[in-house]
DNA sequence: GCGATACTTTGTCGATCGTTCCAGATAGCG
DNA sequence: CGCTATCTGGAACGATCGACAAAGTATCGC
């Protein structure tokens, strides 16, 4: 055994993250990644094996401290409103969040990388897919106990979902008006009467 | 005078704008335009100043070519919801079109752009707004005519039929399936009632 | 404390970036 | 037809790109 590797890992992805959120994936440079985890070049390189290496840890890390909790919270068994209300909302806020522009890493992958990177594509369909199925799974229920529609399938709807939620982070780049985003997220939910 | 402009201005715009679609604003390089116009790079200059300049050319022939058309057909006097209708179809069959894997340069302009280039961020303001003006007026109508719900204000309903567009856009870069794509759109629109 | 091992840093590689400049070509005007 | 203004294509610019190799440094088992 020998030297121990000095820096967080997990830190270091988070910080590249914010720079891929800011910039993009071919607007972000080595050189600003370096700035940003704090590192030299070569310990990314050892660590994540290429810039890509680094954006798929990256999407990885996306994937589990946002997308694994909205899942999870669909799936506390509350009620079907309230927590698909929670989660737009949440998404709302995190699009308002902070000035600091940082855009959907989902929606900016599935723009800008899903159609060079066959690994990109991969975990965005996963990503998106699990969360179709948390909703899929709690809206088919609130339809057996008729606190939703039944005119669509639980499948049209959590897709639909999935795609009001897409739609308010590329609208939120485009002019970041939390009230109006809030209405516009109430109006998808009214899909559910 | 003298020598005059060999290429058409308009052709070597709309083969940028294949390019742009396809790869990114920071993912196009110079070479690649040349290429795709024909044109040497210095002619490139001389007619848009530069790459900024170009991209927002193109910005520019997007928002004629495809945004003005969806604005004039929502203006064209039909029915709301037959129009409304109509430019979701539009929209699935532009998202799901060809094998060419052609982003909507709105969507990936918000992404990348917005946030770096003011004079883009104005351009996507405006196109938005117009293409929610037009909505608005027309649900305002339909709503008179009660065809329309007015539990929601026309404001609302039309930016989030704008805000369920641009989620489509990004589906459809995750996964082109056109027959779920269409099924979304369509409970998008029971949000009408 | 010593050798072995793995991590960090630094400098640099060829390629490519956006941009500029120049020589040659071409069309209008006298 | 010659002059000249403009356009064209390509060569070349410095800067920066992603990637890598070598050298230095710190930590572990012994």
């Amino acid at each position: 055994m020998a030297r121990t590797r000095e820096f967080d890992l997990d830190a270091a992805v988070n910080a590249a993250m914010d720079v891929f959120r800011r910039k993009g994936y071919e607007g972000t440079s080595m050189r600003d990644l370096a700035e940003a985890t704090g590192l030299g070049s070569g310990s990314i390189y050892a660590a994540f094996g290429s810039k890509d290496g680094l954006y798929l840890a990256v999407l990885d890390l996306y994937r589990q401290r946002y997308a694994a909790p909205m899942v999870d919270l669909l799936r506390s068994g509350n009620d079907a409103r309230e927590v698909i209300r929670e989660v737009f909302v949440g998404a709302v806020d995190d699009i308002t969040g902070d000035g600091r522009h940082l855009a959907c890493l989902i929606v900016g992958a599935s723009m800008e990388r899903a159609h060079q990177d066959l690994r990109v594509a991969e975990r965005l369909r996963s990503t998106t897919q699990s969360l179709e199925l948390a909703l899929h799974d709690l809206l088919a229920e609130a339809q057996l106990r008729g606190q939703v529609t039944s005119d669509r399938s639980a499948t049209d709807l959590a897709g639909f979902l999935v795609t009001s939620l897409q739609g308010l982070r590329v609208m939120g780049a485009i002019n970041p008006d939390r009230a109006a985003l809030t209405r516009y997220a109430e109006v998808a939910l009214t899909c559910l009467n």
